[in-house]
DNA sequence: GGGCACATGTAAGCTGTTACATGATTAA
DNA sequence: TTAATCATGTAACAGCTTACATGTGCCC
């Protein structure tokens, strides 16, 4: 029971785009929700299972022996409304590189000023993937229900990006 | 056994500022890490004891009757250093927010609206303490040790703060 | 026929939070 | 004296990941 409704919420949403397997659904889920989302199979069953006996999702053929394709029913559609509307809840913050830098004391110099740099690389690649998301979709220029709200979400990913090269770069002349 | 090792990081961390009771390592974390990192009672208390059986840290007698000190060994500090060298563990993501907006179309443009002012108004106050905390510590003008390490975990909120502001602002206009 | 992507599911185990039980000390 | 804060600790549980077990269908 009352396993996490946020996990509902993703899956529901999922299947709200298309029927799919739970296979897919984990891979939606890591290549498109993937840069602020994340479930793994142990969550995604058990909460497939479940949806079922609700009565929110059906399970149809599969494309091969022994899979299914799951449907959104009407009441699955209210419940992924329902579950949108309410208030979201935050993870607790852990962040190990911010938590490093704060004892940089004890660190040392030339070791922060190696994790700023990967952070700052990492950010940059992050940033390059973001972009062409955004340039393949605008490129598409299908699917405009969906699109103007998918761009909100890659936009959030650039500017989080960009906020992270700018601090870095920041420390880096700060740290010497 | 190999109860977090960030968990112990954290600990050590906080014991090399000055020796503490439990409860303030507690509320050294939440109120000075805040922002970036949190732990619980239930990983504290265990972790200290753990770390005072392996010789990391010793206890003191407290202030009153029945708490203790705990101070940071040579080993421990030792182990401290190990542990800012080795890299960090980053927590899957998990941002309800995005999860929310990338589903907007069945959410609906109001709400969207209404999710992105709260993060925004969320934002503003954070960064309003973030440039409170600076303004405080440049005031201070004390312990350069660790301020500049300390003043670069403030200015990732900062940077981080402004980012969201941008992009929620972005994002409004974008909604119409 | 071998490897890879697709596909389903569960069990074990880890991490972490919450709630509770307990009590000392201080300030109003 | 009563409320708040300081202080310690644990037990129950929630949530999630990982690894494993198992098998299908396709393409080279």
């Amino acid at each position: 029971m009352a396993r996490g409704k946020q996990t509902d919420l993703a899956v529901l949403g999922a299947l709200s785009v298309r029927p799919m397997s739970g296979y897919a659904v984990r891979e939606a889920i890591r290549e498109v929700l993937g840069h602020f989302w994340s479930e793994s199979y142990g969550q995604i069953y058990p909460a497939l299972a479940q949806l079922q006996r609700d009565g929110l999702i059906e399970a149809g053929e599969g494309s091969r022996a022994g899979s299914s394709v799951f449907t959104l029913t009407r009441q699955g559609r209210k419940r992924l409304k329902e579950l949108l509307a309410e208030p979201y809840q935050t993870v607790p913050p852990r962040n190990g590189l911010l938590l490093r830098l704060f004892f940089g004391h004890s660190l040392g110099d030339e070791a922060c000023r190696e994790l700023l740099r990967q952070a700052k690389a990492d950010a940059q690649a992050q940033l390059a993937t973001f972009t062409a998301i955004r340039a393949e979709m605008e490129a598409d220029g299908e699917d405009g229900a969906h699109q103007r709200y998918i761009l909100l979400t890659v936009s959030a990913g650039e500017h989080s990006a960009r906020a992270t090269i700018a601090w870095a770069d920041e420390s880096l002349a700060a740290l010497g």
